[in-house]
DNA sequence: GCGACAG
DNA sequence: ATCTTGTCGC
């Protein structure tokens, strides 16, 4: 079992953040995996799948909404900064843990949040996204500021704790991981 | 050396 | 992330 291939799976889920919260493409793509999970190296492990699954989209979105950190970062260049350069686009970090930083508690109201601080400097946002949950952790990935961030992700969020697009990309991933693996 | 550590 | 059923709480 050492030399089992394992493939790597990928989703992106585009929506409208207008009036409605509305899905209007999404996209996947999957590929071997060739990198280890190594927490501050995330990006050498999902990113080249992740651009593969950008490339099949149609649509060009004006923000991209990341399942990683942004700045909040040991060297300030989390998933989200690193993508978001690549495919020079607006990126937010929407993680659902910390990597980096110091944060005090957060209120327990949706859209309550503390400073997500790294050797003295504010990375990012500690933001309660639905009450009696765990806050997520907000930073800037590119070309954006954190309180744009803080209002876009709440702009995204349906209810559940985990930003809509987001967590249907998860659920998407998740689908068509299991049909390919039957 | 010890503990922390996105997914 | 993953293993893994029921169950406690809003």
């Amino acid at each position: 079992m050492t030399n089992m291939v394992i493939f790597f799976f990928a989703g992106v889920v585009v929506y409208t953040l207008g009036k409605q919260l509305e899905k209007i493409e999404e996209s996947t793509a999957f590929g071997r995996e060739r990198f280890p999970y190594i927490p501050g190296l995330l990006s050498f492990r999902e990113a080249p799948i992740l651009l593969k699954a950008f490339k099949k989209l149609k649509n060009d979105p004006d923000v991209i909404l990341f399942d990683g950190q942004g700045i909040a970062h040991p060297r300030h260049f989390g998933l989200a900064s690193h993508v978001g350069l690549i495919l020079d686009r607006r990126a937010i970090g929407c993680a659902k843990s910390r990597l980096v930083g110091e944060f005090r508690s957060v209120r327990n109201v949706v859209g309550a949040y503390s400073k997500l601080c790294y050797k003295n400097e504010v990375v990012g946002a500690v933001l309660r996204t639905k009450i009696n949950t765990k806050p997520i952790f907000v930073s800037p990935g590119h070309k954006i500021n954190l309180t744009l961030a803080i209002r876009i992700v709440l702009k995204a969020c349906n209810g559940y704790r985990i930003p809509e697009p987001v967590r249907q990309a998860h659920l998407l991933v998740n689908k068509v991981r299991k049909e390919y693996t039957q």
